[in-house]
DNA sequence: CCGGTGACGCGCG
DNA sequence: GCGCGCGCCACCG
């Protein structure tokens, strides 16, 4: 895909099972590191069909953090498909980056 | 083109 | 470590 969403999508979907990786790095991936703010407006917009196939999930801030906002339950949802995939959140609420963070070149 | 919006990120104090 | 402010980008009128 060549659109800025196409492209976002596309490495959203490599990000490997009990991984996850920022916003950030996906627009570094992209080549556009300072594109973080659009990469989490791609990933609200993406289509009811791919749903089920882009790990939206995997995405999170460069904190650790589930970074949703104005999703009531959208937050909630992320976190618990998260922990299925045997991801951990420190305090409830942060995931440990260097354990299980994805940031390839 | 301009302005508003937002699942961001980083530097400061 | 927390809150703020500002810059960045894509998208939509």
């Amino acid at each position: 895909m060549k659109t800025f969403y196409g492209k976002v999508y596309d490495i959203v979907k490599q990000i490997p099972f009990g991984k996850v990786t920022s916003y950030g790095h996906i627009a570094l991936l992209i080549g556009k590191p300072n594109a973080a703010r659009a990469v989490g407006y791609a990933l609200k917009a993406i289509p009811l069909e791919l749903k089920d196939e882009i790990p939206w999930h995997r995405v999170i801030n460069s904190k650790g953090e589930i970074s949703i906002k104005n999703k009531p339950g959208a937050d909630i949802l992320q976190k618990k498909n998260l922990e299925e995939e045997g991801i951990v959140f420190e305090n409830g609420s942060k995931v440990d980056l260097n354990k299980f963070g994805w940031f390839p070149n």
